[in-house]
DNA sequence: TGGCAGGGGTTGA
DNA sequence: TCAACCCCTGCC
Protein backbone atom coordinates (compact mmCIF):
# COMPACT_ATOMS: atom_id res chain seq x y z
CA UNK A 1 0.00 0.00 0.00
CA UNK A 2 1.30 3.34 -0.89
CA UNK A 3 0.69 5.97 1.44
CA UNK A 4 -3.05 8.50 0.54
CA UNK A 5 -0.72 11.36 2.24
CA UNK A 6 0.33 14.17 0.78
CA UNK A 7 4.19 14.64 0.15
CA UNK A 8 6.28 16.97 1.09
CA UNK A 9 9.66 17.10 -0.41
CA UNK A 10 13.22 17.83 0.87
CA UNK A 11 16.41 18.64 -0.91
CA UNK A 12 19.62 16.75 0.57
CA UNK A 13 22.95 16.52 -0.42
CA UNK A 14 25.24 13.87 -0.07
CA UNK A 15 22.47 11.07 0.47
CA UNK A 16 21.55 7.70 -0.92
CA UNK A 17 18.08 6.52 0.78
CA UNK A 18 17.73 2.51 -0.49
CA UNK A 19 21.86 2.64 0.49
CA UNK A 20 21.18 3.71 3.74
CA UNK A 21 18.01 1.34 4.03
CA UNK A 22 19.70 -1.52 2.88
CA UNK A 23 22.75 -1.52 4.47
CA UNK A 24 21.96 -3.61 7.46
CA UNK A 25 21.06 -1.09 10.34
CA UNK A 26 17.41 -1.01 10.35
CA UNK A 27 15.04 -3.38 9.90
CA UNK A 28 11.88 -2.05 10.02
CA UNK A 29 11.91 -0.56 6.23
CA UNK A 30 10.30 -2.58 3.28
CA UNK A 31 10.41 -1.70 -0.78
CA UNK A 32 6.56 -1.38 -1.31
CA UNK A 33 7.49 -0.98 -5.08
CA UNK A 34 9.93 0.40 -7.20
CA UNK A 35 10.18 3.61 -5.83
CA UNK A 36 8.62 3.74 -2.71
CA UNK A 37 10.12 2.52 0.78
CA UNK A 38 7.96 2.65 3.99
CA UNK A 39 9.30 2.65 7.27
CA UNK A 40 8.70 4.32 11.11
CA UNK A 41 10.15 7.26 12.42
CA UNK A 42 9.32 8.22 15.98
CA UNK A 43 6.43 5.50 16.06
CA UNK A 44 4.91 7.01 13.37
CA UNK A 45 4.68 5.49 9.66
CA UNK A 46 6.25 6.60 7.04
CA UNK A 47 6.67 6.53 3.24
CA UNK A 48 9.84 7.66 1.65
CA UNK A 49 11.09 8.00 -2.02
CA UNK A 50 14.63 9.57 -3.42
CA UNK A 51 14.43 11.14 -6.78
CA UNK A 52 18.03 12.77 -7.67
CA UNK A 53 18.79 15.11 -4.50
CA UNK A 54 14.78 15.23 -3.89
CA UNK A 55 13.46 13.23 -0.91
CA UNK A 56 9.94 12.91 -1.22
CA UNK A 57 8.19 11.72 2.50
CA UNK A 58 4.45 11.15 3.09
CA UNK A 59 3.21 10.15 6.71
CA UNK A 60 0.80 11.88 9.14
CA UNK A 61 2.59 13.82 12.01
CA UNK A 62 6.26 13.62 10.87
CA UNK A 63 8.25 16.63 11.08
CA UNK A 64 11.20 17.96 9.60
CA UNK A 65 13.26 17.94 12.11
CA UNK A 66 12.51 14.16 13.37
CA UNK A 67 13.35 13.22 9.58
CA UNK A 68 16.38 15.33 9.78
CA UNK A 69 17.32 13.76 13.23
CA UNK A 70 16.63 10.22 11.96
CA UNK A 71 18.35 10.16 8.79
CA UNK A 72 20.88 12.51 9.54
CA UNK A 73 21.14 14.53 7.13
CA UNK A 74 22.55 17.30 9.12
CA UNK A 75 26.05 15.17 9.76
CA UNK A 76 28.65 16.56 7.93
CA UNK A 77 29.28 13.02 5.77
CA UNK A 78 32.21 14.58 3.93
CA UNK A 79 34.16 15.51 6.97
CA UNK A 80 33.23 12.27 8.32
CA UNK A 81 34.72 10.57 5.24
CA UNK A 82 37.65 12.82 5.24
CA UNK A 83 38.57 11.39 8.60
CA UNK A 84 38.98 8.04 7.09
CA UNK A 85 42.76 5.94 7.27
CA UNK A 86 44.02 6.85 3.87
CA UNK A 87 43.87 2.70 2.74
CA UNK A 88 42.48 1.15 -0.73
CA UNK A 89 39.81 -0.27 1.19
CA UNK A 90 37.79 2.66 2.41
CA UNK A 91 38.85 4.25 -0.97
CA UNK A 92 36.65 1.23 -2.73
CA UNK A 93 34.25 1.62 -0.34
CA UNK A 94 33.37 5.17 -0.08
CA UNK A 95 33.12 5.04 -4.00
CA UNK A 96 30.27 2.60 -3.39
CA UNK A 97 28.96 3.76 -0.77
CA UNK A 98 28.62 7.44 -1.72
CA UNK A 99 25.74 8.66 0.38
CA UNK A 100 25.31 6.07 3.23
CA UNK A 101 24.34 7.81 6.38
CA UNK A 102 24.36 6.38 9.54
CA UNK A 103 20.69 6.57 11.35
CA UNK A 104 19.80 7.59 14.51
CA UNK A 105 17.22 4.97 15.32
CA UNK A 106 14.97 4.23 18.62
CA UNK A 107 16.97 2.98 21.55
CA UNK A 108 14.21 0.51 22.41
CA UNK A 109 13.48 -1.07 19.19
CA UNK A 110 17.53 -1.46 18.01
CA UNK A 111 18.06 -2.88 21.28
CA UNK A 112 15.32 -5.34 20.18
CA UNK A 113 16.47 -5.81 17.11
CA UNK A 114 20.01 -6.44 17.64
CA UNK A 115 19.15 -8.95 20.63
CA UNK A 116 17.11 -10.80 17.36
CA UNK A 117 20.15 -10.57 15.25
CA UNK A 118 22.23 -13.61 16.57
CA UNK A 119 23.21 -16.00 13.76
CA UNK A 120 20.24 -14.29 11.66
CA UNK A 121 20.31 -12.96 8.28
CA UNK A 122 19.41 -9.36 7.28
CA UNK A 123 16.05 -10.97 5.43
CA UNK A 124 14.97 -12.86 8.92
CA UNK A 125 15.75 -9.69 11.20
CA UNK A 126 13.16 -7.96 9.22
CA UNK A 127 10.92 -10.76 9.54
CA UNK A 128 10.81 -11.16 13.26
CA UNK A 129 10.40 -7.29 13.25
CA UNK A 130 7.35 -7.09 11.57
CA UNK A 131 5.83 -10.04 13.16
CA UNK A 132 6.71 -8.22 16.61
CA UNK A 133 4.27 -5.32 14.74
CA UNK A 134 1.97 -8.16 13.96
CA UNK A 135 1.33 -9.83 17.16
CA UNK A 136 1.99 -7.01 19.80
CA UNK A 137 1.94 -3.58 18.60
CA UNK A 138 -0.82 -1.22 18.21
CA UNK A 139 -2.22 -0.81 14.76
CA UNK A 140 -2.28 2.94 13.82
CA UNK A 141 -4.70 5.09 11.86
CA UNK A 142 -3.09 3.39 8.61
CA UNK A 143 -3.58 0.27 9.34
CA UNK A 144 0.27 -0.85 10.48
CA UNK A 145 1.25 -1.57 13.87
CA UNK A 146 3.82 -0.20 15.59
CA UNK A 147 6.61 -1.72 17.42
CA UNK A 148 5.38 -2.90 20.77
CA UNK A 149 6.80 -1.05 23.83
CA UNK A 150 9.35 -3.04 26.47
CA UNK A 151 6.11 -3.55 28.78
CA UNK A 152 4.23 -4.86 26.05
CA UNK A 153 7.03 -6.94 25.25
CA UNK A 154 7.56 -7.93 28.90
CA UNK A 155 3.92 -8.61 29.68
CA UNK A 156 3.48 -10.87 26.83
CA UNK A 157 6.68 -13.48 28.12
CA UNK A 158 8.83 -15.87 25.97
CA UNK A 159 6.47 -18.12 24.72
CA UNK A 160 4.40 -15.39 22.81
CA UNK A 161 7.82 -14.28 21.60
CA UNK A 162 8.77 -17.77 20.18
CA UNK A 163 5.41 -17.61 18.51
CA UNK A 164 7.20 -14.61 16.58
CA UNK A 165 9.48 -17.08 15.25
CA UNK A 166 12.58 -15.56 17.73
CA UNK A 167 13.46 -19.01 18.81
CA UNK A 168 16.48 -19.07 21.68
CA UNK A 169 16.60 -15.40 21.26
CA UNK A 170 12.89 -15.29 22.60
CA UNK A 171 14.29 -16.18 26.30
CA UNK A 172 16.86 -12.74 25.61
CA UNK A 173 13.87 -10.66 24.91
CA UNK A 174 11.64 -11.35 27.28
CA UNK A 175 14.73 -10.86 30.06
CA UNK A 176 15.58 -7.58 28.33
CA UNK A 177 12.27 -6.47 28.22
CA UNK A 178 11.40 -6.70 31.76
CA UNK A 179 14.84 -5.17 32.67
CA UNK A 180 13.91 -1.79 30.52
CA UNK A 181 9.78 -2.34 31.55
CA UNK A 182 11.28 -2.32 34.99
CA UNK A 183 13.87 0.66 35.26
CA UNK A 184 16.38 -1.70 36.21
CA UNK A 185 18.05 -0.80 33.18
CA UNK A 186 17.47 2.89 31.64
CA UNK A 187 18.21 3.40 27.95
CA UNK A 188 17.59 7.21 28.57
CA UNK A 189 20.81 6.90 31.14
CA UNK A 190 23.16 6.04 28.44
CA UNK A 191 23.04 9.22 26.93
CA UNK A 192 24.81 10.39 28.97
CA UNK A 193 27.69 7.81 29.70
CA UNK A 194 30.81 7.82 28.07
CA UNK A 195 31.02 5.38 25.31
CA UNK A 196 32.82 2.78 27.27
CA UNK A 197 30.96 2.93 30.24
CA UNK A 198 27.82 2.99 28.13
CA UNK A 199 28.98 0.12 26.79
CA UNK A 200 29.17 -1.87 29.75
CA UNK A 201 25.85 -0.56 31.04
CA UNK A 202 24.36 -2.04 27.61
CA UNK A 203 26.16 -5.48 28.34
CA UNK A 204 24.02 -5.95 31.46
CA UNK A 205 20.76 -6.81 29.12
CA UNK A 206 19.76 -10.17 28.72
CA UNK A 207 21.23 -10.94 24.64
CA UNK A 208 23.76 -7.76 24.42
CA UNK A 209 27.01 -8.89 24.16
CA UNK A 210 30.09 -6.73 22.88
CA UNK A 211 28.49 -6.57 19.62
CA UNK A 212 25.46 -5.79 19.82
CA UNK A 213 26.62 -3.33 22.73
CA UNK A 214 28.78 -1.67 19.65
CA UNK A 215 25.69 -1.90 17.16
CA UNK A 216 23.39 -0.18 19.68
CA UNK A 217 25.41 2.76 20.41
CA UNK A 218 26.61 3.33 16.53
CA UNK A 219 22.95 3.18 15.54
CA UNK A 220 20.61 4.27 18.14
CA UNK A 221 23.07 6.80 19.95
CA UNK A 222 25.25 8.41 17.43
CA UNK A 223 28.39 6.91 18.81
CA UNK A 224 30.67 7.09 16.09
CA UNK A 225 33.59 5.32 17.96
CA UNK A 226 31.65 2.56 18.28
CA UNK A 227 32.83 -0.51 15.75
CA UNK A 228 30.79 -3.68 15.91
CA UNK A 229 32.73 -6.80 14.99
CA UNK A 230 30.19 -9.31 13.67
CA UNK A 231 31.66 -12.45 11.53
CA UNK A 232 31.84 -10.00 8.35
CA UNK A 233 34.04 -7.46 9.77
CA UNK A 234 36.46 -10.18 11.16
CA UNK A 235 36.98 -11.52 8.01
CA UNK A 236 37.50 -7.72 6.75
CA UNK A 237 39.78 -7.08 9.05
CA UNK A 238 42.17 -10.55 8.58
CA UNK A 239 41.77 -10.09 4.99
CA UNK A 240 42.74 -7.05 4.45
CA UNK A 241 44.40 -5.36 7.39
CA UNK A 242 46.31 -8.28 8.52
CA UNK A 243 46.97 -10.54 5.25
CA UNK A 244 44.55 -13.55 6.50
CA UNK A 245 47.76 -14.07 9.60
CA UNK A 246 46.30 -17.13 11.09
CA UNK A 247 47.55 -16.22 14.95
CA UNK A 248 45.65 -12.62 15.04
CA UNK A 249 43.49 -13.20 18.07
CA UNK A 250 40.23 -11.12 18.30
CA UNK A 251 41.19 -9.21 21.14
CA UNK A 252 44.17 -8.20 18.69
CA UNK A 253 41.53 -6.95 16.34
CA UNK A 254 39.44 -4.87 18.49
CA UNK A 255 42.76 -3.43 19.61
CA UNK A 256 43.46 -2.61 15.58
CA UNK A 257 40.21 -1.54 14.90
CA UNK A 258 40.32 1.16 17.95
CA UNK A 259 43.03 2.34 17.18
CA UNK A 260 43.37 2.45 13.68
CA UNK A 261 39.97 3.62 12.41
CA UNK A 262 40.20 6.50 14.90
CA UNK A 263 36.75 8.94 15.82
CA UNK A 264 34.73 7.54 13.07
CA UNK A 265 35.77 4.11 13.51
CA UNK A 266 31.76 3.33 13.59
CA UNK A 267 31.04 5.05 9.77
CA UNK A 268 34.06 3.15 8.29
CA UNK A 269 32.75 0.09 10.02
CA UNK A 270 29.51 0.66 7.81
CA UNK A 271 31.10 1.72 4.99
CA UNK A 272 33.17 -1.74 4.65
CA UNK A 273 30.73 -3.64 5.48
CA UNK A 274 27.82 -2.74 3.29
CA UNK A 275 30.81 -2.55 0.17
CA UNK A 276 32.25 -6.10 1.02
CA UNK A 277 28.55 -7.81 2.02
CA UNK A 278 27.41 -6.17 -1.66
CA UNK A 279 30.53 -7.60 -3.19
CA UNK A 280 31.39 -10.66 -1.30
CA UNK A 281 33.92 -12.02 -4.32
CA UNK A 282 36.56 -8.89 -2.86
CA UNK A 283 37.35 -10.50 0.16
CA UNK A 284 36.99 -14.71 -1.01
CA UNK A 285 40.35 -14.58 -3.60
CA UNK A 286 43.19 -15.30 -3.08
CA UNK A 287 44.48 -12.05 -3.91
CA UNK A 288 43.46 -8.54 -3.84
CA UNK A 289 40.96 -7.39 -6.36
CA UNK A 290 41.68 -3.76 -6.51
CA UNK A 291 39.63 -1.75 -9.01
CA UNK A 292 41.68 0.84 -10.29
C1' DT B 1 10.96 -33.38 -2.34
C1' DG B 2 14.16 -34.04 1.19
C1' DG B 3 18.52 -33.74 3.48
C1' DC B 4 22.10 -30.87 4.94
C1' DA B 5 25.16 -27.01 5.98
C1' DG B 6 25.50 -22.65 7.74
C1' DG B 7 24.11 -18.11 9.28
C1' DG B 8 25.37 -10.22 11.13
C1' DG B 9 26.16 -13.83 19.02
C1' DT B 10 25.37 -14.65 23.85
C1' DT B 11 25.32 -17.39 27.73
C1' DG B 12 26.99 -20.27 31.24
C1' DA B 13 29.99 -23.78 32.79
C1' DT C 1 37.40 -21.92 25.61
C1' DC C 2 33.40 -24.22 23.92
C1' DA C 3 28.92 -26.43 23.55
C1' DA C 4 24.17 -25.20 23.40
C1' DC C 5 20.62 -22.54 21.72
C1' DC C 6 16.29 -22.28 17.15
C1' DC C 7 14.98 -22.26 12.59
C1' DC C 8 15.06 -20.39 8.03
C1' DT C 9 17.33 -20.24 3.59
C1' DG C 10 19.94 -21.84 -0.18
C1' DC C 11 21.81 -25.56 -2.48
C1' DC C 12 22.27 -30.11 -4.34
Amino acid sequence: MVSTYPEKIYRVADFNLSLTLKSGQAFCWRQIDPEWWQGWIGGQPVWVRQQDDRVHVAGAGISENALRHYFQWDADLAGTLAAFPKDEWLRQSQIYCAGLRIMRQDPWETTANFICSALKQIVQIEQINQNLRQRLGIATSSGLHAFPLPSVVAEAGEAELRLCKLGFRARHLARASKQIASGEISLKRVEDLPTPEAREYLQQIAGVGEKVANCILLFAYGRREAFPIDVWVERILRRFYFQKRRKVTSRRLREFAASYFGPQAGYAQQYLFHWVRSNPRVISGDRPLLRT
